[in-house]
DNA sequence: GCAAAAGTGTTTTCAATACACCCATGG
DNA sequence: CCATGGGTGTATTGAAAACACTTTTGC
């Protein structure tokens, strides 16, 4: 190839969306800004990717290392490429989802002066820096074309969970209401999921049967 | 962010897997190397992507100019950033599909002395070079998850087919076989093909109605 | 008139939907 | 005992699957 340095050399970050489901809600984890530009902004985790380590490695890195979660299930969305996406460097952005429980959420790293994270509801963002709203509705679009043709939402109820809260999860990626008694009949018929005999405890009103996801069978379409 | 240029300079490829019918076979294009290493071995089509230009660009770049192809409908499949891809640099490859109708497809450039091209059936692909075969397999796998929850095969067929076309695309793709009526009831009742009113001329048997994809509507799944 | 490929209709089966009442717990 | 939320069954509708014969052309 013909190689002029320089021209080739371009910096990837690597950006991911982390949903979780928190008391019925689902929910996405982002950082605040505390720096300009877009100070008191917030975006999306990620890294800029070093040339000794693949994407993969750099996303557990901002993951495991800088916000102190495990087990994420991470999938890959969609690269942002356009030139204009940040003012002041040609960065490319590769995005991810990931799913995490909410029990593995809660060892989430404490915050530091220079780091603040919290939890918002997909439906109620508040403002982010740069294009990562963008990046953060396109990776929700993906989370919901992917929760219809398969079972990835078993990551986010990874240990025992009601029926009501699966749909709960369902009806707000997917923003439709369902029907109790239908939802209950596809999960159960089938056969993704299983009874565990215990019910939940607390809460109003008549305990919930648990269940917990089977290892994975196939993929196919759920709706 | 601490910066030790060189650390965050990474190189980019985009590799295309082109697929069009012809004679109703599913087809890719593929490029056949002229030098070491590898000589003699297929590539995917595609190209280093440089810091002044997106992806699109780029993959608009090889496909136009390179390779003379028009109007070849595009998405992004995957990245693939493993250390050890190329066995000299560290590049990370970023694979697209593109969807191109035959006629169209007939407008590709002639070889030249240092680039000779070929089309290979889905189910009979040559030896390729470096991790291509991987990709393409990745490539071929995301048609097959795509043409199921979409109509994403009119960019195959965008002037007028017949049915018994269409349905065999699908069978080559999916690697199955479909009862020609149902296959009819099924895209006729979908609606999102219209009857042309014309017939085809040629071959042995009873002519075959000719059809055409209505403007897309709205995505769903097929299958 | 025969080979080759295209077109068509009906029955059965299964999944999706719609819908209303009873049950277990906490206070 | 009542408010709250969870669990269950049936009837209807619609789509998917299975299946065999007729039609149009070229030779």
């Amino acid at each position: 190839m013909d190689f002029n340095p320089g021209k080739y050399y371009n910096i990837l970050e690597s950006l991911v969306s982390i949903f979780t489901i928190d008391q019925g809600q689902v929910k996405v984890l982002l950082l605040r800004k505390k720096s300009e530009p877009y100070r008191g902004y917030w975006i999306l985790p990620g890294g800029i990717v070093s040339n000794d380590e693949t994407i993969e490695m750099n996303m557990i890195d901002s993951i495991e290392v800088k916000l102190g979660l495990k087990d994420v299930y991470l999938e890959q969305c969609h690269i942002f490429s356009n030139l204009d996406r940040d003012p002041d460097d040609r960065i490319i952005a590769i995005s991810y989802i990931g799913l995490i429980d909410n029990v593995s959420a809660l060892f989430k790293r404490e915050d530091r002066d220079d780091i603040q994270t919290a939890w918002f509801k997909i439906g109620d963002i508040p403002k982010m820096a740069y294009d990562h709203a963008r990046i953060l509705k396109k990776n929700i679009e993906f989370l919901r074309k992917k929760i219809v043709n398969s079972n990835v939402l078993k990551s986010l109820f990874p240990s025992d969970f009601t029926l009501p809260e699966l749909q709960k999860a369902y009806e707000q990626i997917l923003n439709v209401t369902m029907d109790r008694r239908n939802f209950r009949k596809k999960f159960i018929t089938l056969g993704l999921i299983e009874d565990t005999g215990d019910t939940n405890v607390g809460g109003n009103g008549r305990p919930a049967k648990l269940y917990s996801f089977k290892e994975e069978i196939k993929e196919r379409n759920l709706f």
